[in-house]
DNA sequence: GCAAAAAAACGAAAGAATTCGTATTTTTTG
DNA sequence: CAAAAAATACGAATTCTTTCGTTTTTTTGC
């Protein structure tokens, strides 16, 4: 059985499975109004970029209605994992704690925050 | 005063940029040889990138000698913050805990490591 | 000093990513 | 049912990234 492995998402391609994730399972016209409210993009625009990511395997459609309905082909788990473990690599050498580090001294993280880190951080350890 | 302002690298530019941190300031050729390690690059290749990446204000160079010498513009700190903040608004909607989340769980982390990630909670939190 | 080597400059081709105009198909509505 | 609206399909332009060949400049070794 070959599976062809997937890409990495572009920008603007991560953009849309951003919405989606938010949005569940949606029309190009959906999608379509969410991407305006971050920047003007013109309709056939993310028709084609969702066609493409189609293609490509990103993302899947149900054709069985006239609108398409799209959805991610994979979890925003999966996608994540991918996307932070490439970063772990190419900006931080492998080092997940630099990777933390800065992860938690760029944005504020309230105390409840913190505390479910600690908590996961123990579950880590103890197993 | 006007001060453009710095675009994200590229993954090519990244490259060159973990290795200018890695390597401290350098040659062209030193930096060609290190990317060969990780693929096949040509000289000119790596030149071009890194007189792009000059233009862009991602390096500054040292043209004092007649080989000139590179070195990136922004603090590998600066830079790590830049990509994880960016990465954490477009994947992950600003949620810090879900980026460490996703980091902890991609890779095996020492408990040495885990040791220090607390470490450094405790001093967000004591603040 | 001169040929060979090393470095830099330049331009342009090849590849991706992004954008959108136009044409076609299907549905809606008056 | 006919016209308008909505959706998809298609193709192509544009822009950004990556790569490298060729030319020019400078240094080095004999």
């Amino acid at each position: 059985m070959v599976r062809k492995k997937v890409p990495q998402p572009t920008d603007r391609e991560l953009t849309i499975l951003r919405i989606l994730w938010d949005l569940g399972p949606s029309t190009v016209r959906q999608v379509n109004e969410a991407m305006n409210k971050d920047r003007a993009t013109g309709y056939t625009t993310t028709l084609k970029l969702m066609q493409i990511m189609t293609e490509k395997r990103l993302l899947v459609r149900d054709e069985s209605q006239w609108k398409h309905i799209y959805k991610p082909a994979m979890s925003e788990e999966r996608t994540q994992k991918q996307l932070v473990g490439d970063l772990l690599e190419r900006a931080f050498s492998g080092s997940a704690e630099k990777l933390v580090m800065r992860a938690l001294s760029t944005r504020k993280v309230s105390a409840k925050e913190l505390a479910r880190i600690r908590k996961m951080l123990d579950e880590f350890e103890g197993k």
